[in-house]
RNA sequence: AGCGAUAUAGCUUAAUUGGUAAAGCACUGGUCUCAUAAGCCAGAAGUUGAAAGUUCAAAUCUUUCUAUCGCCA
């Protein structure tokens, strides 16, 4: 671990300009990220906060395709809506910047170039799938085909969705382009490869032996396994036309992978920051007294932890990651958060529906973050949250004291009379809350700072001023004295969490806006007798049940839209003469046995009594039922279709189907008393 | 598939390296009236995902399951 370091370079992962940001971002990286820099700065850190979009990459063009307008068109549109609502909610990045500019290109080709020359990468000719119509390679998902290892026929070019496995192109049984549709042909290209295998001793030793204790477990397990299971060497370009083009000779129409670029995003952030600010760039990526952390979503960690750092060691210029708290993931209403499917709280959205409220949603995130495992964000929550912690305990305890300030001293601090141990209490909070920050338990952290509000509340609740104000006035001072310093300190530890509240507070206090974290612990007058403060507002409204169902109405309008486009009638198929129908041998059967396919996710294998034998039959149906509730049922069968072998498992015909709109599928079922197995369907 | 992570009170989470399962919210009861029908005090609430094993002792270690998410963008 790096020991006090001189500054702080801390990053947030750069998000894809494919969709605006939405909540899930928020509480995995950027809220998180955020409190963090906030507090290194209150704590006199020297801090780059740095992020910026990432418009790389096969999904820009393919979606720029599908929409009909320009790549650049698509990466303007978000970068503008992203940079904007990251703005209006406090989002303090020193520099937003994006991986389009000028300075990234020049900084990412250099370092490509860097590594050419030094000879750290491998040089290889491979065959790739290639669309001569198109004119293009098909490099990741712009290829669809059927598993090698599962069958499954809409596996993508990377990667099969059914079992999970890790494909290449050439892997695919039936390729086809997802551009054109044509069968792709085999073309000779080569490619530039980093080999991480040269890093696997370097990566042991210091993530593997160095960050054992220190890392969360997410993070370290998923790299220690990579690190086990042996690294092979990583291609770092691309055939495709969107991004830096690879910067040697014979590499035309070749791009930088994507995620060799990103990251690299990073550090043409800070130069373009330090540019504008007349600083030195250098010392925030090489010096070995600053603390580096990449604040990332979990889906991330290979990328920021084994494939970045050996670039970076590749170079050999640069410092390392000192951490990479990489959170889980957000769901939201119980499913899982989608761009594509609109399934998410837009931040654009979010700010117009609840303008000056971003510290509402910053503190739900905040108590609710996916740190150690997948949270669900609901409205309903957020709503109680709100009412019972930030409005009932926080803002109540504020609007005490301001209000019996003015009434009872006309809002001037009163002398501080008596003794109060609470007044020795205040002064651990700076230290509680730091422990929580500085690894990275912002959770806990954002609930200590609640616990000052509950002692202050508990402090007001004991010493009952609002009775001794009658026959005791002197003590009286005291305790509005002491509750005032709560309140100060509330105003100064709130910022990394609730800074527009904070703002407010120091607002209605008046206070010295050079207070500072550590001012809390030291000093011994947060808020001086005499002192006048301002009339009181309240910090927080509640919210109330119309707006929460507000929101869950337009949560259920997205599922109906979403609904109604799958449920877009297919059109009517060439016609069949009745010679067509009658081959299709089709009868009723019942299930006898079912059970799951071994290494597959949607696959039962059935028995099933066709009345003529009882045959195996595969079936794609497991993620609707499972095997005991259909045991018994009866069903049609396609009997005559020829045999085919499905994950090791000949299947000699097949089950007809039907489908909801939410997916789940339906037996189209002959389930008349009476009918007997093997009757024929015609 | 494989690998990794996760599973603890109705909800969100703790449990400092095997030693009395602990908080907040919600709930119930009491109480106060300065305050946004807020606060404060007290209480109830658990087969720690399932099953087996190791141990004087298991949320924690082992084995086998189950479920969810990630590992492509």
């Amino acid at each position: 671990m790096t020991q006090n370091p001189k500054r702080y370079t801390i990053t947030a992962a750069l998000p894809y300009t494919n969709g605006p940001i939405h909540i899930g971002h928020l509480a995995g990286v950027y809220v998180p990220a955020d409190i963090y820099a906030r507090y290194l700065r209150l704590t006199g850190n020297d801090v780059a906060f740095m992020c910026g979009s990432d418009e790389h990459g096969v999904a820009i063009p393919m979606r720029a395709k599908k929409e009909g307008v320009s790549p650049q068109d698509i990466i303007d549109k978000y970068h503008g809506i992203i940079k904007k609502s990251f703005n209006d909610f406090g989002i303090s990045f020193d520099n937003y910047s994006r991986t389009s500019a000028e300075i990234h290109h020049e900084t990412a080709s250099d370092f490509f170039k860097k590594l050419y020359k030094d000879g750290e990468f491998i040089e290889e000719v491979t065959e790739q799938l290639y669309d001569a119509e198109a004119d293009q390679f098909l490099a990741d998902r712009f290829v669809v085909g059927t598993c090698p290892k599962c069958s499954y026929e809409e596996a993508y070019g990377d990667q099969c969705e059914n079992c999970g496995s890790s494909l290449s192109g050439t892997e695919l049984i039936n390729p086809k382009s997802a551009i054109t549709g044509n069968v792709p042909t085999l073309k000779q290209t080569k490619h530039w490869f980093l080999p991480l295998d040269k890093y696997s001793d370097f990566l042991t030793e210091w993530i593997v032996e160095g960050h054992k204790k220190d890392w969360k477990p997410n993070v370290y397990g998923q790299v220690k396994s990579w690190v086990d299971d042996g690294l092979k060497p990583r291609a770092v370009t691309r055939d495709l036309d969107w991004g830096i083009p690879v910067p040697v000779e014979g590499a035309e129409g070749k791009v930088l992978y994507v995620w060799f670029d990103a990251p690299i995003g990073y550090i043409s952030a800070t130069k373009e920051w330090a540019t504008r600010e007349g600083k030195d760039w250098e010392p925030y990526w090489k010096d070995e007294d600053t603390k580096l952390v990449h604040f990332i979503g979990k889906d991330n960690i290979v990328f920021h932890c084994i494939i970045f750092p050996s670039m970076l060691k590749a170079h050999g210029d640069y410092i390392l990651p000192d951490n990479v708290p990489a959170n889980e993931f957000l769901n939201l209403e119980g499913n899982k958060l989608s761009t594509s499917k609109n399934w998410a709280v837009w931040l654009h959205e979010y700010l117009e529906d609840f303008p000056g409220k971003e510290d509402v949603l910053r503190y739900t995130l905040t108590a609710n973050a996916p740190e150690s495992k997948d949270n669900d964000f609901t409205w309903k929550d957020f709503q109680a949250r709100n009412n019972n912690e930030l409005v009932a305990i926080l803002g109540n305890f504020i609007n005490r004291v301001v209000v019996l300030t003015h009434k009872y001293y006309d809002g001037i601090i009163p002398e501080y009379t008596g003794e109060y141990e609470e007044l020795t209490q205040v002064k651990h909070f700076p230290a509680i809350i730091s422990s929580s920050i500085e690894r990275y338990r912002f959770r806990e952290a954002s609930q200590e700072l609640m616990n000052l509000a509950r002692l202050g509340n508990q402090f007001l609740q004991a010493n009952e001023p609002w009775k001794k104000i009658k026959e005791d006035p002197e003590t009286v001072k005291g305790i509005m004295y002491v509750a005032l310093q709560i309140a100060s300190a509330i105003a100064v530890l709130s910022e990394p969490f609730l800074p527009f509240t904070s703002n407010k507070l120091k607002g209605i206090l008046a206070l010295d806006a050079d207070l500072s974290w550590n001012d809390i612990s030291t000093k011994e007058v947060l808020i001086p007798a005499g002192h006048k403060i301002n009339p009181g507002e309240l910090l927080f409204a509640k919210i109330d049940d119309k707006e929460i169902q507000a929101q869950l109405d337009k949560l259920e309008a997205t599922k109906k839209a979403n609904e109604a486009a799958n449920k877009e009638v297919v059109p009517q198929k060439e016609t069949a003469t009745f010679d067509d129908f009658t081959k299709l041998d089709l009868r009723v059967g019942t299930i006898i046995e079912a059970e799951k396919v071994r290494k597959t996710k949607k696959l039962l294998k059935l028995i099933v009594d066709t009345g003529l034998d009882q045959r195996t039959i595969v079936s794609g149906i497991a993620e609707s039922f499972t095997p005991e509730e259909i045991i018994g049922k009866k069903v049609t069968v396609l009997a005559n279709l020829a045999p085919r072998t499905i994950a090791k498992v000949e299947s000699q015909g097949m089950i007809l189907m039907t489908e909801t709109p939410e997916g789940k599928l339906v037996f189209v079922n002959p389930d008349e008393d009476g009918v007997n197995n093997g009757e024929t369907i015609n």
